[in-house]
DNA sequence: TCATTCCTTTGGTACGACCAAACTATGGGG
DNA sequence: CCCCATAGTTTGGTCGTACCAAAGGAATGA
């Protein structure tokens, strides 16, 4: 047994990817770069212009490469955001069964009352400065339903860069990204949008007062009650 | 502004994809069974076999398709399991960069830890009876190195499997398949068999006495003395 | 009935061609 | 001298054909 054998279909292809790869990280083809022409690359590599775009085709989708879709593709160091975006179309697959919003959407609670517990135990000065200028922003926001979207976004943002983790900035997007369908079809009501806030304040409040268990209840009760009001939207959205 | 242009390299193919998830989805392709052989493919939507091979290699990517190397292509139904694999390439080489395994296992303490801190507050009995019987079967194991790191990974996999999401348990997968580079190469020490037994037991216990702060003291512990073994063992890997 | 062998199917790769969009160089007008 | 329209070139996207080798199945013989 040669090899683990990742990739779709061939295999000729794949030693290819293997190559470029490297010189990818190796620097050899900067970030920010166009790689050279097809037909360049596959007399660099003796083989056939085919075997050339299927490992294009292949290293774009594992973020090596934007490949946009008439253009040359730029090399790209993949970040975080790439693993997100390698998802995003299986993730829209599974949201569309039964129950798929809905498991995520949990997660999301789970994963962010675990946020504001640890931002109420370890949140640096300028992590509280910064939410606090968030909050205000959102405040300010109220009458404008677009603008309380954006500013209610950047408050939960906040709490994924608290712990310095650029995985979490990485995951908050794709929350955003994957639940916005839901979210961002649902009425916009000056009503909620002042709820929201006062949400956000009880977050604050247990953080500013280190109290782990009050800042989870109060992001549990505001994340659920968004579940609860995207539920009387939709109705039967499991 | 078209499309988000998820794609990787042209258009034809992309409404191919669509066209084809959209039958596989549709069950007109049968979980399980073979896709049709190419030639036919590029017969029925009218177009050439180079973009129906790139439409199937996007979509085995996707997780729809299961393409190995000579095989015709098995149509699959995309899991929560397909997200993990899907994200493979991408965070191979994220984990290559430096602090990227570390990023990784800090989302994993994170997480955890909202875990057990739930299992502690909503574990059912039969939740509990399972974990009981998986720390037994631990602590018997406590000899076997290789049988204990399988019974170390199905005890922390239930704690995944308690909030009845199927998105953990697909994220447990990917934790230990992710980290298990690290993991599988480090010395199975009788020692810190014991330890690590020791440590199930005092988040069993947690759980057991529905205290959640103990039951999340004692994983963090836990997970932070693994984290700390395997910097012992590779030095430098941050 | 089972194992071997031969033939057909089918995926992997190569080569060549063409088109249209993107890029580049060129030249004219401000 | 700079900016912009234009022509020519490059280059990605698609098609068709051809060939090979491996997989799958059918026919054959033990």
């Amino acid at each position: 047994m040669p090899e683990t054998s990742e990739n779709g279909t061939g295999r000729a292809a794949d030693s290819v990817v293997r190559r470029l790869s490297a010189k990818i990280q190796a620097g050899e083809y900067s970030d920010g770069t166009p790689l050279p022409p097809e037909r360049l690359l596959m007399e660099e590599f003796g083989i056939s212009r085919t075997v050339v775009r299927e490992a294009v085709q292949a290293l774009s989708k594992q973020g090596l490469l934007e490949a946009r879709p008439r253009h040359r593709p730029i090399v790209r160091k993949p970040g975080y955001d790439a693993a997100i975006s390698a998802l995003e179309t299986v993730v829209s697959h599974l949201l569309k069964n039964a129950g798929g919003v809905k498991n995520l959407f949990d997660t999301r609670i789970l994963v962010e009352s675990a946020l504001v517990r640890q931002a109420a135990q370890q949140a640096q000065r300028d992590d509280i400065a910064a939410l606090k200028a968030a909050l205000e922003a959102n405040e300010a926001a109220i009458d404008d339903s677009d603008e309380f979207y954006r500013t209610d976004r950047a408050f939960h943002a906040l709490l994924y860069e608290i712990p310095r983790n650029p995985v979490l900035p990485a995951l908050h997007k794709a929350y955003v990204t994957w639940l916005a369908p839901q979210w961002s079809r649902m009425p916009r009501l000056h009503e909620r949008n002042k709820a929201n806030h006062g949400a956000h304040v009880q977050i604050l409040d247990g953080i500013l007062m280190r109290d782990p268990d009050a800042a989870e209840e109060a992001l549990r009760r505001h994340l659920e009650q968004a579940w609860t009001q995207v539920c009387e939207t939709f109705g039967e959205d499991l």
